[in-house]
DNA sequence: ACCAGCGGGACACCCCGTTATT
DNA sequence: AATAACGGGGTGTCCCGCTGGT
């Protein structure tokens, strides 16, 4: 009974994680569903079966990540804040500018998907995406104006909103210009962070 | 001789303004070689006689772009700016957030060339986009120092980054999030770039 | 265990029905089991497991609708004719030319099922509908003998099959010549089969 | 120079005879794009680029072969004609009841064709040959009434429009009716046939 | 410099039928 | 009776390189 729910599963994860495997290894576009069926064991048929196609698997995969990260983000903002703003507002600097792999591999599907986005349903995804990043960054500047760290004369919804377009901006940099001497360095960041929260 | 030249010249232009055109009517990736092919009148070997390839293509139509805008926006700042920093401010503003097809169209293709950055030939083409970008803002920003408007000890080449970033986060915004509640509105951005400037 | 039974029916019933209006709207080839499975609600084993195919299942459908023209034509046939031949004639003439719902339904199946007489189940369901049409039309002619409408030296068995074949070959023509200048008319059928029967 | 235009020709050449015996051997559906490639040793592309799909490949030889025979039926009546119906008569009738390879493979691909004529091509080249076959028909009536074989007062038209739809109607017998006991025999169509130009 | 056609290989989408399970 | 998972194959289409001509 359990092992048939879990044989689903583990087919269906099974391409989610190899897919996600592939692309750190050859990116987006090199990564073709023969590799994914090569890899996983499984037909063109199986995966057909679990998803409609490469796009939607993209999608799938950059939302399972994204809910990941808020998941650690929440849990970090549900504990309680100090007076200052300078310790969360670091983590949120470190997170921006953070090269480590969940970062790479949202970024590649990222670029991927947005040039796809003539696909109306790759376009709802990424502006579901951008939302749901807004509001994950709102909760944040709301838990801080709760704490008295943030001043509360602040628009929340306006900061996120800033908040999220600049780190889209940083992702198109690490993306497109990771080793330019112009490359913005953490001081930068969290200077313009620590002036946005004035 | 000359003749010939500019036979070729005009053929070149030609295909770089018809797969412009195409791209606006249909996208980059929807737009197919046998398109420029059909449209242009001439053959596939002419057009892999001037460019190596479509990601070329699209560099090369983004790069021109680019410069038109430069070149644009040179002769702008190259009038005399007066006492305060508000009006150029605020053209600035009206840049990153136009939705004007100059726009549109070098965010299609820089989505696009971003999804093929795993090519190190279009990787190189958008590093040197991404330099040529925070120079021309910095150009700007020093101009403004010398005249008073902006304060000297600010730095200028970060401040310039700082700007191209988030110029890029408004270029990922007017693709994905058009519509979005979310979506800066002038206000938010004149405001971000005025307090970044004092 | 009635109850039961006709569930089953019902189901089955379902099928038959949704892949009729199907047809109807697409065409036989562009109509998919997808389609089946998502407009009648029940999943692919439930389908298989009446029938073992679509080329079974468009067979059934084909034969149910041939068997309703039958039973209408007997129903006809049954009542007294007059001294003429001309009444059921040019009823007949009517039917071979007929352009409604039920022929063009029958129409298409046939043809989809003819292109795949390679395989045997197929082209024994094809054979058993010739022969079921001549006999038919046999029966039609006989009770014309009989009635003294038809002279009674001909062979019926004959002109039953010359019948039916040539109602096939109107079949053909009304796929693919509807609307050529050279399309038979009604007169032309008439004609054709009067002189036949003298 | 020839050498050029030769190998062309060749190509294509290939592909339209590699397709014929393949349709010969398995059938139109059976045949795979697969099959012409491994037989022909081209690849996809190359039939690509002659083609644009089976449907028209098929399409194509249907043409080459509808033409073939009519040629050989422009040199039989382009001979003088007897006083009497009958020579050329028995002639017709052996053709259209012929099961040489000849007819056997047009029946193949017109029957596929037929299932695909919701394709608007398709349906296009269909009613073509429908009306080019009834000119063809009707091209050999009007000579046998300038030879005084067949009375003037028929409309040649009408009857060619007859003769080519009961032609059709025998090519679906021949295909769906093969070994029926009711299958026309010779006597019948040539009864049929020469009861149609008294 | 420019044209023309040929050819190769890859890929995404989609579909049908079967099997294991309940 | 009905479901979900799965296998495998087919088609259309694309991008790009090659060769020979002008």
């Amino acid at each position: 009974m359990t092992g048939d729910s879990n044989q689903r599963n583990s087919s269906f994860q099974l391409i989610l994680d190899t897919t996600e495997q592939l692309i750190k290894e050859k990116g987006c576009r090199q990564t073709t569903l023969q590799d994914i069926i090569d890899r996983t064991g499984l037909s063109k048929g199986a995966i057909y079966h679990y998803v409609s196609g490469k796009d939607e698997l993209y999608g799938l995969i950059l939302k399972s990540k994204i809910e990941l990260v808020n998941d650690r983000f929440q849990e970090t903002i549900s504990k309680p804040i100090g007076k200052t703003t300078t310790p969360p507002l670091q983590m949120l600097t470190k997170n921006m500018l953070a090269q480590d792999e969940q970062r790479e591999i949202t970024n590649k599907i990222f670029t991927y998907l947005m040039s796809q986005s003539d696909n109306p349903k790759v376009s709802e995804v990424l502006t579901e995406l951008f939302n749901y990043s807004v509001m994950m960054s709102r909760n944040w500047i709301q838990a801080g104006q709760e704490a008295g760290a943030i001043p509360q004369e602040l628009d929340a919804t306006r900061i996120a909103s800033i908040f999220t377009t600049f780190n889209y901006g940083l992702r198109v940099q690490s993306v497109i210009a990771k080793d330019s001497e112009f490359a913005l360095q953490e001081e930068d960041v969290f200077g313009f962070l620590f002036r946005s929260l004035r």
